[in-house]
DNA sequence: GTTCAAATTATACAGTTGCATAAATAGCCG
DNA sequence: CGGCTATTTATGCAACTGTATAATTTGAAC
């Protein structure tokens, strides 16, 4: 018969490896070729492997997307909190250096976008795929929230728990916008270009409501 | 035999119906439940019709990611000056109501937004998505850098064509990851809230450059 | 070394997919 | 009203899909 030689995975890892060959998939060949067989052939598996791992496909899409995002808010985080000047730098200059993080690579990449995209496009098809957008919307969110609350603090303004919501809401827009933005148009702008504008733009937002042209 | 009985459309109304379904059957149950057949079954006709009006699926695909961005730019433009008070509003105003348009319902919309993320998702895996993109984008984009050239030249103030573009790449983020985040999270905000940031945000990306914080 | 559970492969299956082709009909032109 | 062409349906097909199941191999415990 001549079967195929295989060794037994450490803990996690073929795991690991099968969410990856599905990242691989999606972000070359689209949701559609995304196929167990291309999964595993990408993993170094056969097929059936996936049903070891997983329930059902679904369920490996749904650790995929989960693994996606928890990269990017901890590769934001991990970026910025590195930063040699982060330990002495006063809350405003923090945020500041979380909005560079956020919108330079390897967080702004075409294929983090693509994979990124397709997920996004599930949300309203699967409830399952719409919890985890929640959740790890709410997570990136939430540090930014804290970012600014500690701005807020730090100068001495005050602002209600519904407020700050607000804030980090728009915030958090905008960072997505211009991270949208890079990801997309990466030849267009200068990198510094697309952090300049973002600090500057996220400034505007916290600035107190005034009276406004319309 | 008792074969179905059908009638021939008007000039152009199949290929319309054929669109829309495509893009019904995409936001109901994404990509992967735009079949051929299922298509063709909310469009009222059988799944060989496809291949008479498009050389094969994919061209169906593009004709849809076409249509969907020429409605929606069509719409902000359209609503925008369709506004009572556009007709003696000066530039900056101008721009204010491209935004709130850009902002508001129907632009701003859970569905579309399945779409949009849908097509975005294949643009690194179809050439033929990514040239339509970058026209839709243009389209777009050429429309805010005619808005923001005419503010300047009423306030006097000058601009290089280059630096014009980059104006306009930045406010159409703004704009884009607003839309995103009233689209994704549209219970969060009132709908006020989003285009008075989405003003404010776009007249602070307009500001002259300064020293920056960082 | 044997034993044995855990990990992996192999195969089979029923349903679906996009597409090709042939047959049938509709409705306009004369 | 008879014919003709553009439009539409019907059917078939080969490839592919996710999943179920059984057979095999691995590697560690003893």
């Amino acid at each position: 018969m001549a079967r195929r030689s295989f060794h037994h995975a450490p803990e996690g890892a073929r795991r690991q490896d099968l969410i990856n060959a599905t990242l691989d998939c999606i972000a070359e060949n689209g949701l559609q070729g995304a196929t167990v067989r291309q999964i595993a052939l990408r993993a170094g598996v056969t097929a059936g492997l996936i049903r070891y791992y997983f329930p059902g496909k679904d369920e490996l899409v749904h650790a995929a997307y989960g693994e996606t995002m928890n990269r990017m808010t901890g590769q934001v985080k991990f970026l910025a909190e590195q930063t040699a000047s982060y330990e002495h730098a006063n809350p405003r200059q923090r945020l500041a250096l979380f909005v560079e993080a956020s919108l330079s690579p390897p967080v702004v990449d075409a294929r983090t976008l693509s994979l990124w995209a397709t997920f996004i496009s599930l949300i309203h098809v699967d409830p399952a795929m719409a919890a985890i957008h929640k959740e790890s919307y709410l997570a990136f969110r939430n540090e930014v929230e804290r970012l600014i609350a500690s701005v807020f603090n730090d100068e001495g303004k005050s602002a209600t728990k519904a407020e700050l919501a607000k804030y980090a809401i728009a915030v958090n827009a905008v960072i997505d916008g211009l991270w949208l933005e890079g990801c997309l148009a990466g030849d267009m702008f200068a990198e510094n270009d697309l952090v300049s504008i973002g600090i500057k733009a996220v400034e505007a937002v916290l600035k107190p409501e005034e009276a406004e042209t319309a």
